[in-house]
DNA sequence: TTTGATTCAGAATGATCGTTCTGATATAAA
DNA sequence: TTTATATCAGAACGATCATTCTGAATCAAA
């Protein structure tokens, strides 16, 4: 038998998080990362301890590697509308180039599957959330600083209600021109909405 | 003549269907499932063939039991966004009433747990989400018949994106009044929308 | 009552799970 | 080379899963 290649924990922990997202954590075996890995059980136990663990270090890895890239220039400074379009654009794109119907926003999906049953995941997840919407209140408060703090955070709080339905829509749906137009209209109307008297 | 069985086949359903939507497919096991329902093991395998037969029972149940009786008002001929708000409304009270954060919508939870997975919860996931679209496009419609047809199409796909959205967000939020806001309020854009040149 | 069918509670079964262990093999330093 | 360490492939382990089976208990009809 040919002797595996040494993997490195990131590298391990990127093709962990793959299948983990693709095929959620009731339905990945440890025979199924070993499989998918190309590591051994040894490398993976030495690297994270278990699979809860290595399901945690691919919870944040997805957060580097997906969320940040995309979701980063909603949280700067002068960002506006435009940047949270920008980020829908991004992430639909990248789901069209992937599969559609696709494997979703893997916070989404721990979400429903995991969180309810474990306290860990279930603040990671909180955490994520509460990261959208402050994002979403900066572009906000950016584009209209004039409209009422408390109406912006309303608003804020509703476009992560939408994102958490296109990525559930994104599981069922193979029409990325649907994910698309969904999130422009939307953004449409919360424009002429904090732009109307 | 049969002897008769001690649960009838819909209250067993009744009460799998509440173990099912708490705990999801994969955390529900059979020894769960017969200590929650009452019944032996003998009679689920009689009444259903298999924990996965029981399941798309419960799934069947949970359209008759909890989305007809609130969504059949949308569905009706003479139906508006009124009836489309009463609908979010019994929905978020219900959900108030029994917990929150809570188990949200069973068929939402079905489509990322299971649908992706498995095919014959995938096409009944599908149903679901066309039926939901369908009845928001009555109401849509009948609420301002001049606007065109493809518009309204898109605006009833949006409602369905919102929905999914707003029960991945029961799962999460113990505020129930953010919810009926978010779905007051994006039913207000909606409107404004369509009502707007 | 007796009989035969039916449902009971729970043990048995075989598969699969996450995890640990074993012995072989490769690598690196001497 | 020799030796020590690290990593390999995969078997072994105990727990748990869905499902089937067993024998006692219960019921309907004779």
């Amino acid at each position: 038998m040919p002797r595996k290649a040494n993997i490195s924990t990131q590298d391990l922990t990127d093709r962990a998080l793959e299948h983990f997202w693709e095929n959620g954590f009731h339905a990945s075996s440890m025979d199924d990362l070993v499989k998918s890995t190309g590591a051994t059980r040894h490398a993976i136990y030495g690297a994270f301890g278990g699979k809860k663990q290595m399901f945690l270090a691919c919870f944040q890895r997805y957060q580097d590697l997906v969320v940040s890239p995309a979701f980063a220039q909603v949280e700067e400074d002068g960002a506006t509308l435009e940047q949270v379009a920008s980020y829908f654009e991004i992430q639909i794109t990248r789901a069209e180039e992937t599969a559609l119907p696709g494997p979703g926003c893997f916070v989404a999906n721990s979400a429903t599957e995991v969180a309810p049953h474990d306290t860990e995941v279930h603040a990671k997840v909180d955490t994520h959330n509460t990261r959208l919407k402050l994002g979403f209140l900066n572009a906000l408060s950016n584009e209209k600083p004039d409209v009422p703090p408390e109406e912006l955070e309303m608003l804020a709080g509703l476009l992560v209600v939408f994102t958490n339905g296109l990525w559930s829509t994104s599981r069922l749906t193979k029409d990325g021109e649907f994910l698309r137009t969904s999130a422009n209209q939307f953004l449409d109307t919360i424009r002429t909405r904090i732009t109307a008297p």
